[in-house]
DNA sequence: ATAGCTGTACTATCGTGCTAGTGCAGTGGT
DNA sequence: ACCACTGCACTAGCACGATAGTACAGCTAT
């Protein structure tokens, strides 16, 4: 959970759905809206400020640091080659290897997102 | 653990390592070969029977089913396409889109696995 | 000042998965 | 018959993460 809640505020910095500058929802806030302990919430603040995503200001809330965006794209992006590092190992584990484990995530890939054929043959 | 366990026996099913037939290493021998608890590979073991893929000869050992072959590639292949999912979405959090996904995938999956590459252009 | 918000800290509890240990029933080679 | 092996079952303990509840320190608008 802890780690769903990381993401998802690293997606958010991401999208700019919060910018340098700007407050994220409170701990209690954030905790009831997703309906997870606040305590939860609060482990993930104090582990974003830690690595330098916010700037905690005791009683008014969380700032996002001007780091921010750059640094949860790259956080992000390493997750993604993490991911794709599982897959292929867990495709060759199906038996397959080289150009095979290539072509058959190619369709796979199409075959979870057919909305990126649609536009990539648009 | 319980799941790599299992991942790691449907693979080998799937590479032939195990066929029809075959018996499976014991609870102990596996457990004390792959360092794990015995109980940890005999409850693997017990949902491996529950789902078709082996039949429990008590006494004996865990004989391989005549379907576990192919149930084993096709619980691979929805694992796999659960991967390509999750990776798609993570890679639409990341702000890509359509087209974007699949071009970034292409990348990271030649980047994660430089020997595919080598081996579809030979 | 004070009331209400903010993050932080702490302990206790619960659920889950793995570990640890023991015992039992069934099989097969000797 | 016997013994060593097999899977199976059960209880107890530990680690970890999330929950629950409480309390404290700092800011801010009224």
């Amino acid at each position: 959970m802890s780690v769903q809640i990381r993401q998802d505020i690293l997606a958010a910095l991401v999208a700019k759905r919060y910018r340098q500058g700007d407050m994220l929802p409170s701990v209690r806030g954030l905790a009831s809206e997703i309906l997870v302990n606040p305590n939860t919430v609060a482990k993930v603040y104090r582990d974003l400020e830690r690595d330098g995503f916010l700037e905690a200001k005791r009683g008014s809330g969380m700032l996002v640091s001007h780091k921010a965006e750059s640094k949860a794209r790259s956080e992000l992006r390493t997750n993604l080659q993490e991911l794709a590092g599982d897959l292929i190992q867990k495709a060759r584990q199906c038996g397959l290897e080289g150009a095979d484990v290539h072509t058959l995530l190619e369709g796979l890939l199409l075959e979870a997102d057919p909305a990126s054929i649609e536009r990539s043959t648009r």
